[in-house]
DNA sequence: CAAGTTACCTGACGGC
DNA sequence: TGCCGTCAGGTAACTT
């Protein structure tokens, strides 16, 4: 389900319901996650403390809670919502942080590829040694441009779509917005990425930073289940012109789009356009 | 080392 | 009505 603008759309949405707030009680449902979460540690460590910022990394939410840290990600189907702690529970509710003032944040996920994790905020380094030690920048750092991009590309022979949604090189895009900003750079996704020009990876990092950063203004994109904290829908995906868009003329040349398997994902694309 | 494949899981959907 | 195959926004452990 979340690639960026998600995970991002769903962190914001956290914010004014978690910080400052304190933990009353931990309960996990036990059914194992892509990561076992460690119930008995986070009710010893957590109860009782209180919620100091919610934060965002590649496609991980990072709730910190004085000296420890949750690091959450949603995998495809994952959510992290805000219920009154009395509502009923739902099939596939499998970690409840019930907080102070009778709400609670419920980490929703049907099938189990996301995790929580616990870390201990002082090691901190020792979550970059291990579960960050190997992404790539942020889309909206400083560090990623065109000219980082087609360095890292030099010589290598895979396809650009697999190339841009590789957390190695740039952390959260993955195969909407790889199709959506190949389409608007006018980039066919099998292209290899060694023989991309400048001016193609000009275009292509700036349709990277448009697609994200209009995509999060839309609350992200609702296909099938992504909702934000608060349990509401994106409209980013009114505004897809390429993903899932098979058999239909294209916005630009009006031409039949396209679909084939890359990388085991569908792709989505217009011959005529993108080259 | 790079690139391709598979597994992890449930649910929705189409065809029969 | 139900059974079957296929597919789905991610990631990492495999194999080639």
């Amino acid at each position: 389900m979340p690639e960026l603008p998600e995970v991002e759309v769903v962190c914001r949405g956290l914010i004014p319901h978690l910080v400052s707030r304190t933990i009353r009680s931990v309960q996990y449902s036990g059914l194992p996650l892509r990561h076992p979460f460690p119930v008995e540690t986070a009710q010893a460590e957590l109860t009782g403390k209180t919620v100091t910022s919610v934060s965002r990394r590649a496609r991980y939410v990072l709730i910190q809670v004085e000296s420890h840290i949750l690091v959450c990600h949603l995998g495809m189907t994952g959510n992290l919502g805000i219920f009154d702690r009395n509502a009923a529970k739902r099939k596939h509710d499998h970690i409840f942080f019930e907080l102070d003032n009778g709400i609670e944040l419920r980490f929703h996920d049907p099938r189990r590829f996301g995790s929580i994790q616990l870390f201990c905020h002082t090691a901190a380094e020792q979550l970059e040694k291990t579960i960050f030690s190997s992404l790539g920048p942020e889309p909206f750092d400083s560090a990623f441009t065109a000219g980082y991009l087609q360095k890292l590309a030099r010589g290598k022979k895979g396809a650009v779509k697999n190339f841009i949604m590789d957390n190695r090189v740039v952390t959260g895009i993955g195969n909407i917005y790889a199709n959506e900003t190949l389409f608007l750079a006018g980039i066919h996704p099998k292209k290899q990425v060694g023989t991309l020009t400048s001016p193609q990876w000009q275009r292509l990092h700036e349709a990277i930073l448009t697609t994200l950063h209009w995509a999060i203004s839309c609350g992200g994109s609702t296909i099938s289940d992504f909702l934000n904290a608060s349990g509401e829908g994106g409209y980013f995906q009114a505004n897809f012109k390429i993903y899932g868009k098979e058999g239909k003329p294209c916005p630009l040349c009006g031409k039949t789009i396209e679909k084939m398997v890359i990388g085991g994902r569908s792709s989505f694309y217009c011959k005529t356009c993108q080259k």
